[in-house]
DNA sequence: CACTGCGATCTACTCGAGTCAACAAAACGC
DNA sequence: GCGTTTTGTTGACTCGAGTAGATCGCAGTG
């Protein structure tokens, strides 16, 4: 027994615990554990080490995080994580994230705008270093942002909001893509079912559907407007199987969409595609395994998290907000009539 | 212009700031804020208000939770967050936590234990007041919480870890309720496509399923063992039609391989539930919408989530560990065979 | 008028870690 | 031998907020 006892203290091991056990002050801890910024004794180094083992010593985040103003975590906002789309797209941010050595804090808004302002709130006080906004947005909330000094980056479809930074993809070219993809089918009564969107009837989708048909000199379809998930492209899909002239081939605004329309378009005793052709937008694996598979507009979904999240943590602070739109690819399955 | 100028701070706004504005001390804005634990004067509390308006000050969440001890944050890890079922259950979870006013950090293990792992401690470093484990998990892990002193909840499938608190659904019972309805459909040969277990062959939907051919003195039926997904449904559903006496029913482990092992049959020339009934686990919406629909024995994921994160944020510190086990319900719909 | 009592407010310490200025000791040059 | 650099270590201050304990002013009482 000797006078130089180990004390092992009950609470959270700290820095001064390491530091006592090791003999030396707590700079040198903190000089150890962050190999800087001055140097230490190889020796002295290896006794804190060996203390920091012996007692299991980590460093309390939190109190780095005060100390520094970082705490290394973004904050995304999405409508609804268990929809897949979104839910793909949470999970490349938090690779994205992770990959750069930064958590995330995930939360859905539910389209509802109060909760996704609480949601940013919290973020901003919580110091996180970046937001990715792929939800509601209205130009309003950003200001909240602004007095935290927060960057946003925002994620959502038509790129708004000049002065903050954006990632999306070329609504409009993409579904022009898959339009014409059906009017090369010989398609001449093509409907459009269409998400609900903030700026209605402002989406590049909708745009692209239009263009498309006009470009091949074609009328323009039955179009029914309703939210964007399987629920919706379901009655969509009802409202246009009503319409007098029923539309030969149906283009949807998101795969989920497609998926309730499938439904609808079978309980309507017809089949997919011989009396009705669809596609979608989005790419989402569940496309791939639906009956028929569904011909889509593939979002670059990884490439997009990834360039969110570097516009977030990149050295490129105070530079001039970019805007980056990214294409999309059509993937040919069944559902269009090919086979 | 006067001598008491506002003095506008260039870096985000503290306590301090509002404090030399309203002309207090730093402790007056405290008690303002938190409604306590003093009182303060109607016409002090009401310039500390205008203060903090004027200045739009927010609260540094960060120092904080330094004080406090808490960041009021909670952690999850799951396997993979594009999953539909595990994507449900996020959302769940971050609903249950942002109710009691809880962040949530999401993580995807990818199935890897070095991941799993590194985000636990990553998660212990940050000093969140708990973390639900919904992933591979073995024993060691847990380990490092307790240093931490941070509460884990297991919420798996199989409930494991004496010394624990857990959350689960009844997998026997559930299985048995899939494999004994479709027994009650006539069929005699039911294979079994079955998802990888870090504890293989030790599942209770495997048991359950076993049990039930048993009881109703059936053979038991082909098996098919492959990862919890679509891709691992297919790869399953080839394997087991290719067997020399073809199963007339399949029950499958999830939804997800449901969906692939559908995907299989189709391509198979054989059609569902007419030559192959099925019927699976999870009770996902992708199950409502696929075609046909699948039965499928429902987890009650909300109430899960719920039970999980009060046993984290809940004044019951210190208490025994609780093992909580859910029942499921069969939802019948139309791969089993009935109208 | 002195004294208590009480409500309102302020001062000062704390949480745990990062880091700079200051300093001691060793190494070097001549 | 003495001055000078180098190397290693430390004490002390900081981040922003919570709160106990001290202090102040004022009303009520004997």
């Amino acid at each position: 027994m000797t006078t130089s006892e180990v004390h092992t203290p009950r609470g959270p091991v700290t820095r001064k615990d390491v530091a006592r056990h090791a003999g030396v002050s707590t700079a040198v801890v903190s000089y150890v554990v962050n190999g800087g910024p001055k140097k230490v004794a190889p020796a002295t180094e290896a006794k804190v080490r060996d203390a920091i083992r012996v007692l299991g010593y980590r460093p309390n985040a939190t109190a780095r995080a005060l100390k520094m103003g970082s705490n290394r975590t973004l904050g995304l906002v999405i409508p609804d994580s268990s929809n897949p789309f979104w839910a793909l797209l949470g999970h490349a941010v938090e690779g994205a994230a992770a990959r750069r050595g930064y958590a995330l804090l995930l939360t859905n808004s539910d389209n509802e705008l109060d909760t996704e302002m609480r949601h940013i709130r919290n973020f901003a006080a919580r110091q996180v270093d970046g937001v990715v906004l792929a939800s509601v947005v209205f130009e309003p909330d950003l200001v909240e942002l602004e007095g935290a000094e927060i960057r946003p980056v925002l994620l959502n479809h038509s790129a708004v909001a000049p002065g903050f930074n954006s990632v999306g993809v070329d609504l409009e070219a993409g579904a022009r893509l898959a339009v014409e993809h059906l009017i090369g089918h010989g398609h001449t009564r093509i409907g459009l079912a269409m998400g609900i969107t903030a700026d209605n009837n402002a989406d590049g989708r909708e745009a692209g559907w239009r263009k498309a048909l006009e470009a091949a000199g074609l009328p323009e379809g039955p179009l029914a407007r309703d939210v964007f998930d399987r629920a919706g492209g379901y009655a969509a899909g009802q409202r246009l199987l009503a319409e007098p002239e029923r539309p030969t081939a149906i283009f949807a605004s998101s795969d989920m969409q497609a998926i309730g329309l499938l439904r609808a378009i079978r309980e309507a005793g017809l089949s997919v595609p011989e009396d009705i052709a669809v596609a979608s937008f989005d790419g989402s694996i569940e496309a791939e395994y639906s009956w028929p598979a569904l011909t889509t507009v593939e979002q670059p979904v990884w490439e997009m998290a990834e360039a969110a999240v570097s516009a977030l943590v990149g050295e490129t602070r105070n530079e001039a907000p970019q805007h980056r739109i990214f294409p999309t690819q059509l993937r040919v399955r069944q559902s269009c009539g090919c086979p």
